[in-house]
DNA sequence: GGCGGGTACATTGCATACAAGGAGCGTTTA
DNA sequence: TAAACGCTCCTTGTATGCAATGTACCCGCC
């Protein structure tokens, strides 16, 4: 996570795998909504839909159920997964605690250039906001925590990060953002914690920070696709 | 998590999902060392070891990748993972975290049924102690903390803490035992706490117990397949 | 009218076949 | 002798085909 960006080797254009461009589409499809919870997927539908044999389609299915968006009942076939508000609490619990790592990370390794960085993603969601930009916010939002982990250097830490932040993704459409002004000022909070090399407290106001997010859904919102980013 | 175990409808007998029987059967070859970390493996050489096609052998090689056990390298094949000294530490971190959660969790949801069941699983482990049972130790830690985390009834830190409890196993070879005495002596200690639905408390000494594991580690053992569990 | 059985269909699981791409190696030439 | 080119083989990626299994519907029987 601390190499520079052209670390990994990319000539200059990769063959496209199909398989991932397959998995991308339907992992689309379901957090758009297009695929609805507990529908069944059928793999030779998908195949002549996406064009493709159904090869690329179920190594994309096994994919996307190790990610938690599809279930995979053997014999059965594929269903997108059906959350349940106990595991969007969960999951939310989850990523509550690797944040705060996360944050506690990026303290102890931050270097003068990611705080500057911080502060432009600060702005971004702060313009965003100020503009009423849900898809905007959500991309700021997961820009921030995302070069959080970044600058903590865990990759272990930064996989599962992303493997919670994208079901966070889904059950939290881009529509409302009643919590956006509170948590970048929250945001706010944990870089100055973090330029001042305070692991502790930059762990502390992160997990703040995620726990009001928690509190915030478990109150107001019940139904996925209306509710805040944080 | 919290479900009796007959929940899952299991009519009598399971069809036994051949990509299953290959996942598990690729990963005991490469947590045994049969296969060695940066191997290429090649596919119709697996297929014709394990006596099945070439499909069932990519689709447990890409649950694989999910899992942490090899590289998929596009165009290049599978490569059993190489883990780095740094990744260990990382994996520890995260673990430690994790675990703390799980333990603070298991203190608010736990029952008397569940506690006695943690009793008997420290008289376990402490007898594995005692009777120098490598692999017995690792058995009974294993069950451990895979019963906190089910206390606690959170499936999705369940999935994610058994995702990190394989690969730190591997790492973890069940050979040298220096620090049982004083991980089971912290069990108990953690036990207490979630008797007394002290959650915090729980949860701190939880996270002590892992990072002094990862303390340990970092200052004894060096290679793989020769370092304590905990 | 309700229940049981049987058949046909739909879908998955597995195997095989074909095509494309890259790596390694040998040969050839300057 | 060294370097560059070209070729061949190997491996992966994708597609198609076949068999087994589970499901649903329909018909016949009680």
């Amino acid at each position: 996570m601390r190499e520079s960006p052209s670390t990994g080797t990319r000539p200059v254009a990769r063959p496209a795998p199909l398989r991932q461009a397959v998995y991308d589409a339907l992992a689309e499809l379901i957090a758009n909504g297009t695929l609805r919870p507990g529908q069944h997927l059928v793999e030779s539908d998908l195949a002549e839909y996406l064009g493709v044999s159904r090869q690329p389609i179920r190594e994309a299915l096994q994919r996307l159920q190790g990610d938690g968006w599809v279930e995979l009942r053997p014999a059965h076939g594929a269903f997108v997964h059906t959350p349940t508000e106990e595991e969007i609490v969960q999951l939310l619990g989850v990523r509550s605690v690797l944040e705060a790592y996360s944050a506690h990370g990026a303290a102890q390794h931050a270097i003068p250039a990611d705080i500057a960085r911080l502060r432009e993603l600060q702005a971004a969601g702060e313009a965003a906001l100020a503009a009423d930009d849900a898809r905007g916010l959500v991309d700021a939002n997961t820009a921030f925590h995302s070069y959080l982990v970044h600058i903590s250097g865990n990759k272990v830490l930064a996989d599962l990060i992303s493997q919670v932040e994208r079901r966070v993704r889904w059950y939290f459409m881009p529509t409302a953002l009643p919590r956006g002004t509170d948590a970048w000022a929250e945001h706010a909070s944990v870089i100055a914690a973090i330029a001042d090399g305070d692991a502790e407290c930059a762990q502390r106001l992160m997990r703040d920070h995620t726990e009001r997010t928690t509190e915030f859904y478990r109150q107001d919102a019940v139904t996925p696709a209306q509710a805040p980013v944080g």
